[in-house]
DNA sequence: TCCCAATAGTGATATTTATCACTTAATTTT
DNA sequence: AAAATTAAGTGATAAATATCACTATTGGGA
């Protein structure tokens, strides 16, 4: 099984501090696991016991509303983490996380990362960094979600998956998602999004090549995600 | 000037766990001041340099938005800390703290918070929990707001408000807001939330007293909220 | 490879919500 | 206490968005 000295995960987010004994620590404890599209790597409600580290592949993290509708709050990719919150605050998850494609995933045990939050301050630090950063990036969210219209919404959410998953190389937004799911993105029924979609492609700024979406004109993206 | 080691907010929040000698370090450096109704104690973009302890009073964090509408994200209270995130995370601070009534708050410089991190790790764990929970709380909100209509948003806060401030002698939720702050917490235009308020008045579901607010069938509200 | 189920798309319509243009009531200010 | 602001409330209307009822298309499994 690889080593986590060796893992690229460690150039990313709050792992980059962990000292090279840490990390075979975690290698020594670790489980490696293929989360298949579709299934879910955490689900809301239960406990979990340790900190996934995302190797490969994408996933959405949701919410079930009382009205049995599902919102996608956030979407994962390869370099995050998942479930440190929940560590930290010693709760249960708050979110579903369901993978989009299928995903290679390593499971780090509670234990060592309470371990080396103990040891290591600058780890600790960066969890908490992380974690703050959501809540920011969350109160954003809210703001917007109260009280811009669908049509902004969607822009915005155009230029943030791009800015998240980047281009594949025919320029299009590297993820598939469903018309559904891009709807419980920004929290609209699918057959609006599906005609803002087509409106956005009428007027150039995108065009749709199936699921795929390419942004033609970033700009008008953005000033419509302002209202203009 | 009052000492922290009898101050009412060590029953409170993360700072429960600070030691005695922890507590005198913080008398020592706390600056006491008096906020003014409608005054701001931290502004949106700006660095702070401590901790806020808010003594008594209330106030509402808000978010200014592209379209230059306020969104109310959360009501803060005698009790509460304010500042933590941006301390801990090193970033400006994301919202704006306005005074709602006079209000009395503790400022505690960075410094000795930062030292209190290092010494106790319970504290910062609190914090942390403090953070990890308020993200939990805004990723529900995300979620109401996205899709919910404007009724289920105006139940779900009113019982929130009652929640959070309680109620006076006459059985009204003890805080005074204007309609129009009502209606940028749920994310509505103010006369939308006006209108929804005498509905709910007329059902016999609330009543209202000036701009108190009093709930007469909480069942009926809950019901509201999650859409029957 | 064909079939079935899921997804995408469209039009008509109903519902929700915002906007505008006011009146009335409540607070401040002078 | 009167005047001037500011906030609350109302009705008419416009705009945004959801819902329903469908057809077309796509993409896996048997």
């Amino acid at each position: 099984m690889s080593n986590c000295s060796h893992c690229i995960m460690k150039r990313f987010n709050a792992l980059k501090t962990l000292t090279h004994d840490e990390l075979e620590r975690f290698s020594d404890h670790k489980t490696s696991l293929i989360i298949k599209k579709g299934e879910n790597i955490m689900t809301e409600g239960n406990s979990i016991n340790g900190l996934y580290c995302i190797q490969d592949g994408k996933c959405k993290l949701t919410k079930l509303n009382t009205n049995g509708k599902e919102q996608i709050i956030k979407f994962i990719k390869g370099g995050d983490i998942l479930g440190h919150r929940s560590i930290l605050s010693d709760e249960p998850v708050g979110l579903n996380a369901t993978a989009l494609e299928d995903m290679r995933v390593c499971f780090i045990p509670k234990g060592d990362i309470l371990d080396s939050i103990k040891d290591n301050p600058q780890f600790s630090l960066n969890l908490i960094k992380n974690i703050s950063l959501q809540l920011s990036h969350a109160n954003t969210s809210i703001s917007q979600m109260a009280q811009k219209p669908v049509k902004d919404r969607l822009a915005e959410t155009l230029l943030s998956l791009e800015e998240i998953f980047g281009v594949d190389n025919e320029d299009c937004i590297d993820v598939i998602l469903t018309r559904e799911e891009i709807a419980n993105t920004i929290g609209t029924a699918t057959e609006s999004a599906i005609r803002l979609l087509s409106n956005l492609k009428k007027d150039g700024v995108i065009n749709l090549i199936g699921k795929k979406i390419k942004i033609l004109n970033k700009n008008a993206l953005k000033n419509l995600s302002e209202g203009y």
